[in-house]
DNA sequence: AACGTTGTATACAACGTTGTAAAGGGATCG
DNA sequence: CGATCCCTTTACAACGTTGTATACAACGTT
């Protein structure tokens, strides 16, 4: 049974416009007054209209997240955050699967339910500028990654090219001499897969070894199914590589799993490293060397771009959108190496 | 820019109302004025207004998902299959996390974001029968998991006590004579972790076993960091196990790392299985033993279960709520069990 | 008495969509 | 010619909330 003001004035005794003007704080109302409404709201437990509230406010108080997968555990982790970086605006936040389906990001770029969410976070892999020009409304969005380039909206990202120069660095220096690389795409339409192929590229020519063809190999989508069904590819090609930098962790512990399968030693025989440091690779036999990026702070500047563009309040006014507001940002999230057990073996004295 | 039917009526030449029989498959429409109004629809991206034709018919299309924490996969699993299950009835899913917070489970059983879903699916873990009674509104709520007994709601379960039973007795069928469990908790408050030490002790009794408490470890929550410290604490016992019961994969994962760490083989030292079939352990190092829920189908049925309670249409009408409506049902979805390298080793034939 | 402030109510309309009722025009049929 | 059907429009109000304007009463101060 849901109530509504009119209910709440009847049981009070008051106006309607009386109980707004409680339930909105509105500083002119007798200390009496505002016992008897909130007690009324209390007894009926009231809560507001949101759709009648949007209508009349434009704002909804709710934000959109919107990643590829949420099962891959980056995006998990990645939501966890958001939705606590949320909180502090009290945004409650709907959180959407695109499947990295070029469709259904269109679908999600140019208004998923409309005028049901007052901003977006987006994290596509598919989209291009032109994408999002066309049929775009006005509601701002914050893209996650370096996925558009040019295009309108604000953009949080990391350094995907020095973080994976670092980490395929630090393969090098072990002494490694035949690293490959899985999560190359053939079509190179994913900007994340040609930044971390670039800084993996770059890391080679640092540490004066050839860039091989040979030993980069592509996954389809990044999955452990992928990883692991890559690095099998790579052990039966013609040059056997000494370490592997995957492009993200889930990719790793399935190359990880196939080296286990081929009676491979991590990292004796083959050193393994991933990007993203999900639980998973924290627990797993061997621990993972990783890029961990600061996906709390990922989230806090997504949502306090976001917030920005919203004029950071709940109420009203025509929010800036994204055509003709301020220029567009792009805001560096911080990230660091964790470097543990596949890549420079086990402690000897926890033996 | 957003559009409304008045816009789209402007451009095509007619009124609002005919614009909306176009919108909404109206049948007496002339077919050249349909193709007309579906023009000036498609020129200015018209979407409809929601929050406004939720207020007037008293729907959104939207329903919400609470679950305790989406980075654990299960649930972020889960969460991908109820999200292509309610595609069907071409709703949005809100995503809501709990945290499993007694105060927030609260909250999301009172009606998160008033008037914004039409129906909940929701997996509690501290919520009593009391606290759905009290303050709830006629939102539709499905629940999964044998939470909350004797409430109102609807309810998806698969056997606890049977899964568990029929795992512990692989184990003891494999000769193993001092099973341990993981996840209890010392409050036993959650349903679904008295169900499964329930199962666990059946099958004790059935093989003619002790039930012994000192192999019986608690977990303060499920993630793989408790069940590494519950092993942890188990190796330190006055019993060592020769296989553990893990009341879900992440603690069952958590379990191998500290095994591994105390130079234990899986499973010749000590046998694992867990409960929840994560992709994660499909991918392991040993491939884990659990109990696999099907997943897609709790979904299924949950969202079918909703339908119901919304009439299985997107038009009107009130729903019949969680008061006065039919009486909840309860629904078994299937499990099987899934043996893998953790129990049963690696096949020989593969080396 | 006049003025300013506080507090409450009334009035109205806006937000975008849609359900109901009624009117009107044109075409067809008995 | 009248009845019926198809098609479109006009009119109105509903949904629940809130922003603006105005009116009025009470109280305190000058």
């Amino acid at each position: 049974m849901r109530h509504r003001l009119k209910d709440v004035a009847q049981r009070a005794g008051v106006s309607v416009k009386t109980v707004s003007n409680v339930v909105n704080g509105y500083q002119h109302v007798r200390a009496s007054t505002r016992a008897r409404v909130e007690e009324a709201i209390a007894e009926l437990n009231y809560r507001p209209n949101l759709s009648a509230r949007s209508l009349r406010r434009g704002r909804t108080g709710v934000i959109a997240l919107a990643v590829p997968e949420l099962d891959l555990p980056y995006f998990a982790e990645l939501t966890r955050h958001v939705v606590n970086a949320a909180g502090a605006h009290d945004w409650t936040v709907l959180v959407d699967q695109t499947g990295g389906a070029i469709d259904r990001e269109r679908e999600v770029a140019t208004g998923i339910r409309d005028h049901l969410i007052d901003g977006l976070i987006f994290s596509p892999l598919a989209l291009t500028a032109d994408d999002l020009g066309a049929g775009a409304d006005s509601t701002p969005m914050v893209l996650l990654g370096e996925r558009i380039e040019g295009g309108p909206a604000d953009h949080v990202v990391i350094d995907n090219v020095a973080a994976a120069r670092e980490v395929t660095a630090h393969l090098a220096g072990l002494g490694r001499r035949r690293i490959a690389a899985i999560g190359a795409q053939r079509t190179a339409e994913g900007v994340s897969t040609r930044l971390r192929l670039a800084g993996y590229a770059a890391a080679l020519a640092d540490a004066g070894l050839p860039y091989d063809d040979r030993l980069v190999a592509p996954a389809a989508a990044w999955h452990r199914a992928d990883g692991a069904a890559a690095m099998t590819a790579l052990l039966a090609g013609p040059v056997r590589p000494d370490a592997v930098f995957c492009f993200n962790d889930t990719l790793a512990l399935g190359a990880m799993r196939a080296l286990h399968e081929h009676g491979l030693r991590l990292p004796e025989d083959v050193a393994v490293a991933g990007f993203d440091d999900i639980e998973d690779g924290r627990f797993a036999v061997p621990t993972l060397t990783t890029v961990s990026p600061d996906k709390a702070e990922i989230a806090r500047l997504a949502v306090a771009l976001l917030a920005e563009r919203l004029g950071g309040r709940r109420s009203g006014g025509e929010p800036s959108g994204r055509e003709g507001g301020s220029p567009s940002r792009e805001i560096s999230a911080g990230y660091h190496l964790e470097i543990r057990e596949s890549s420079v073996g086990r402690p000897a004295a926890a033996r």
